[in-house]
DNA sequence: TATTATTTTAGACTTAGTCTAAATATAGGT
DNA sequence: ACCTATATTTAGACTAAGTCTAAAATAATA
């Protein structure tokens, strides 16, 4: 991981609201909490910013199929899991056996980089209602 | 699955693009090739039709997380992997061992109702270059 | 201080897709 | 065949999410 970050104060302050967020916000969500904070940085900011917290590896984009991306400020590995009901998402650790990993090189010829699992169901407070 | 599916001419010309192309089309690329084929039918329609024939269990939709859905004649189980480079799309067709989704089921409290494994890797074509 | 590089800004623009109201086509009942 | 009801298609306006651009502001370096 590059020591260099530049973290200017925008790109702190959206830092900032994604770590705090505890529910992996789209850009409309951040830029609507940092209204809330008394911030109002150009579009252009904010998307330039989440591609470069994205790019110094302090941010995970999720793309869960959306048509908006999600950002993630914990950049463990993990995965994760999509309330149809509600929205919610929530993290998954339990990783995937990486023997699959390797049949898919067998099967399909490719040089596998990389695997996101998108699970999608219904959350625990959905299911009381 | 329904056996009363409609199908116009609209749609079985679109399904039969999807079902006669081999790399995933988008419905840009549908478009253009019905056009091809001497077909211009509206947007709506085309963006109803592959609503419609998803719905009717006939297609399937893929979001990769490109920006636009790509649509897939092959409605049997299986998940999908794209080459970073030249943006291929193929078919994977060994499965996730299921105990690990009943590890999810535990680990989030969730009721699981679907999986979706994106893969990205190199196909064997771009890897000779 | 002067120069250069980096970042932010406002706002125009693009892309992918949705929505709407009118026009067409299809199906069922008489 | 004729009337009515329902389903589908069409053109084009509209929306949402994000990108691009050129100018202004900041920061870094000589």
């Amino acid at each position: 991981m590059d020591s260099k970050v530049n973290l200017t104060p925008q790109r702190k302050a959206i830092y900032d609201v994604i770590c705090e967020s505890n529910n992996h916000p789209t850009a409309a969500e951040i830029i609507e909490n940092l209204k809330e904070n008394g911030f109002r940085f150009a579009y252009g900011t904010v998307y330039n910013s989440l591609h470069y917290l994205t790019e110094a590896g302090l941010i995970h984009e999720l793309k869960l199929g959306e048509g908006s991306s999600r950002y993630d400020g914990n950049i463990d590995e993990h995965q994760h899991i999509q309330c149809e009901i509600c929205g919610r998402v929530d993290e998954v650790f339990t990783e995937i056996n990486g023997e699959w990993l390797e049949e898919i090189d067998k099967e399909t010829g490719y040089t596998v980089k990389s695997h996101q699992v998108i699970l999608k169901g219904v959350c625990p407070t959905c299911q009381n209602q």
